[in-house]
Formats: C-alpha cells, structure tokens, sequence
DNA sequence: CGCAATAGTATCTTTTTTGATACTACTACT
DNA sequence: AGTAGTAGTATCAAAAAAGATACTATTGCG
C-alpha cells in the first residue's frame, strides 16, 4: 500500500483541493482516529478502541482499512498468537499531523470551556507540529 | 445567535478538544461551506448553492443552520424581494479559517496531482492565514 | 393575469454510516 | 477439555445524513 492509492480517484484527478480532502477525512471518526495514533505514535487495535470513546470494533476497523487505503496509515501484522497488528502514520500520515496538532490546540482555545487543562505538555506539542 | 451557543453542549462541557471538534465539524460539507465563505467573505444562499457542487437547497440550508446554531457563521437576513440572505464569518468563524487554509494548502500538495495550479494568489492565502 | 426571481420549508425516500451480535482462528495455560 | 486473549469477519439492523420533489411568499414587470 503506497501513498499514491486513493479510494476516491476520481476526486484527486480534476482536484479541487478542500472538495478533496473533505471526500477524504470526512466521517464521525478519522481525524479522532489519526489523532490518536499520531500521540502515541504506534497503535495497536485494541488500543484504539479502548482510548477511542464510543466507536464500536467493526466501524474501527473499518475506519482503519479506508485510512489505509488512503495512504494516511501503515498496517504491520505480526504473525503471534494472540494476534498483534500495529497501526503507524505514513509519510502522507505525518505530513498531516501539524494540521491536526493547531485543530486541537484551535478547539481547546475556542470550544472547550476556559477552565480546561490540556492534557498535552509543550514538548509534545512541540514536536507534533514539526512531524 | 451568539459564540457561545452550541448544538452539542455536552460534548463541550467535558470537552476532549478533537472529540468536540470532530462531533462539531463532522459530515459531507462544513469545512467546503465555510471555506466557500471564508474566500469571498460573504456570501448569498443561491451562490453558495452554485459554486458547492453537488449539494442540494434542502442540504445546503440544514448545514448552514448547524453552522449558525454552532456560532461559526452569522446570517443577515436582507427585507427585500425576492429575499436577500447573507452568511459571514463570525470572530469563532474567522478564527478557524487559518486552519481551514492550511488544509486547503495541504491538500493541494498532498492529494492534488503534482500539475496542479492553484486558484489562489499569494496574496489571498497570506490574508486567509491572518484573519 | 402569469411569470420570474430568491430563499427558503415540509415531506418523504434513499443512501451512507454506524452499531450489535455472533462467530472464527490460533496457542498457552489451568 | 475449557478458557483467555487478540484481531478480526460476516450479517443484519438502526440511525444519521443527504437528496428529491413539491410547495410557499413577495413584488415588479410585460
């Protein structure tokens, strides 16, 4: 699975950039799911759904293949028993993540209540937006 | 209508700032609708409905009314006939355009083919990352 | 009078997305 | 032999999102 294997070919084609990416990441979970890997850098399933508030098993994974399929995730299967599949960013992935570092940091500024204490330190932040 | 009022206040009371935006901004058109705002500053209903391709009046409107009620965008309703209704940016609004031409500038590098020219100047990115 | 123009609303239907539930495979451990 | 643990799949059901269609209101114009 390279980055140049899209779902939606036709979309990136006569491409209209935010059209595109809208096509791309729209949906209740992606930016959720590529937030979490992105913080914790390597993911395994179980993981994910444990940290992930609310999805069920089945739409994980299938929010998972499509990420996939867009290029954004790498799927590394570990032949173990039992079985272990990590989840980690493409380049495609990484090349995202500063975007979704100012979402966070736009949504703590502006949606959550002034009282919040994020849960990130600077550091971290620091190094998301470099990625 | 002010910034404050928000159709999913629950999410932002316990606010987790990617779950808040993600339940916020999620579906088929926001980022396209306020980033189809945010370019030509304002904008009327019909407008809006010919240069978002593919959406529908009934779509549109519905849309337009979550933005309303999530405080990103304010509607001017112009006593006229045949009616007038404007949509603008509100300062919540205009604080995510930043973000919203980071996506766009992403995209365009990332998912669009290599040949791609942009329609937008220089200029008009640099105003869209300061407002 | 009949029509155009604009921004809708109200219903109903379809499609898409998400979820629930049950099931599988393999091995180690008790 | 039965059970735990992981990462699924397969099927069906439910909910959410989006779309199609018909309709409204107002006023100026021919």
């Amino acid at each position: 699975m390279t980055d140049n294997k899209f779902r939606k070919r036709e979309v990136m084609m006569r491409c209209v950039p935010m059209n595109t990416l809208q096509a791309v990441l729209s949906g209740k979970w992606k930016f959720l799911i590529l937030w979490y890997i992105a913080v914790s850098k390597v993911q395994r399933f179980g993981e994910l759904l444990r940290r992930i508030d609310g999805i069920t098993q089945s739409t994980l994974t299938k929010q998972l293949r499509e990420l996939e399929d867009d290029g954004f995730i790498h799927r590394e299967i570990y032949k173990e028993v039992p079985p272990k599949v990590e989840y980690t960013l493409t380049g495609l992935g990484k090349s995202f993540v500063p975007i979704l570092t100012q979402m966070m940091m736009w949504s703590q500024t502006h949606l959550c209540s002034p009282d919040y204490v994020s849960p990130y330190t600077e550091e971290q932040i620091k190094e998301l937006l470099r990625q």
